[in-house]
DNA sequence: GGTGAATTAGAACTAGTATTCTATTACACG
DNA sequence: CGTGTAATAGAATACTAGTTCTAATTCACC
């Protein structure tokens, strides 16, 4: 019996998020939003409590879709090639979606005011870094038999944090990443790697 | 003949630099600069046309202060070593001052709105953005002979970009970076520096 | 002690946005 | 065809800063 709807949600997320990635979270205002779907500032409230949780939705779902396709890399086996397999794909993901690269890597979460979320969406960020630190001591495990926190944050800034500052510059200048980086990447996980204690057992075979 | 001063430029500046490195560029509004120093909010504008040209002239500051110490180091000889010292001094400097760190490395430049920003600063901005350039350019031009777009960036990987992922985690949960930070700078640098084309004259004697 | 210019004080004013509210509309169903 | 319900429309409101304005102070100098 009702009307059918014209604005559904993830139309209003899609449009968000295209805004953020080009103009930045303060500039996804209400109006902005809704002029971006062709609706009036209202209809937004209609589907939404609030702009924080437009906002923190349009967040959630980037990361949680990054962080799934990451993770699945770096789960495969063996150990050594998935870190090198996660930390490449870290670059290759920007070349096919560079607006989602942007939205996580050019923008913090705290950018996205986390104060003004609900409890719920609050609680799924939270979760999904859980995820992160606990994938990475899964993985550290797996590679040298070890999760000591020196241990993860060396692993982490091997698939992470290296790969990240590789493409950094290119994500902020809409550029896609050349391939020079995928070999940035690899020397600098190969160095990182000779840097953690392996164990007999998970060294590699020479 | 003039009423003698109780706030000036520089006791707001640093003011509104504290509010920054704790609650980001948004939280420095003119009410909380001027609750921090003791002053009524018309004071600010006493010495300052607008916000924006407080948060212009406190990034400017620090990010100048930091750049010439940062240079100085990558300009010494031999150039291999020089540019270790820089790569090192990265996470020196945050560990001496966080609070610049946190200025500087936590937040952007564009966090600073510099829409707004009146012509003056904003050279002053792009001059800073093009004396980084110029240094790295003249670095890698001594260290291996080529200043080719390519050869530029991964020497730039290996003084500034890894250098500042493997602080970056630290900065952000305002923790001093420990030594094994040092560690991966030094590996990732040398990893780097084996990807650039050397020429003769410039390969180090071995 | 006056005097005047720089400075402080703080209230008043704006501007931009988030949010709310009250129609009005469209459509599936009987 | 009515009718009820979910949805759209868009004006009205509220709120949060930034900015401006005017009056009151202070102090070096005469």
């Amino acid at each position: 019996m009702p009307r059918v709807s014209k604005f559904d949600e993830d139309q209003i997320l899609t449009a968000a998020g295209r805004i953020i990635a080009t103009h930045g979270p303060s500039g996804a205002t209400i109006g902005a939003i809704a002029r971006a779907v062709g609706a009036p500032t209202g209809s937004i409230y209609h589907r939404f409590d609030s702009r924080d949780v437009v906002l923190a939705k349009v967040w959630l779902r980037a990361a949680a879709t990054f962080q799934a396709a990451f993770f699945e890399r770096l789960r495969g086996s063996p150990p050594r090639k998935a870190g090198l397999d996660a930390a490449l794909y870290m670059a290759e993901r920007v070349r096919l979606h560079p607006q989602e690269a942007r939205l996580l890597l050019h923008h913090r979460r705290e950018d996205f005011v986390d104060r003004g979320w609900p409890a719920g969406l609050r609680r799924q960020a939270a979760e999904l870094g859980q995820q992160v630190e606990a994938e990475l001591a899964r993985f550290s495990q797996r590679l040298c038999g070890r999760a000591d926190a020196r241990t993860v944050r060396i692993v982490a800034y091997a698939v992470v944090e290296a790969p990240f500052a590789a493409v950094r510059r290119h994500v902020s200048v809409h550029e896609s990443p050349p391939p020079y980086v995928d070999t940035l990447i690899r020397a600098t996980y190969a160095a990182a790697l000779r840097l953690v204690p392996m164990t007999s057992r998970s060294r590699r075979p020479s």
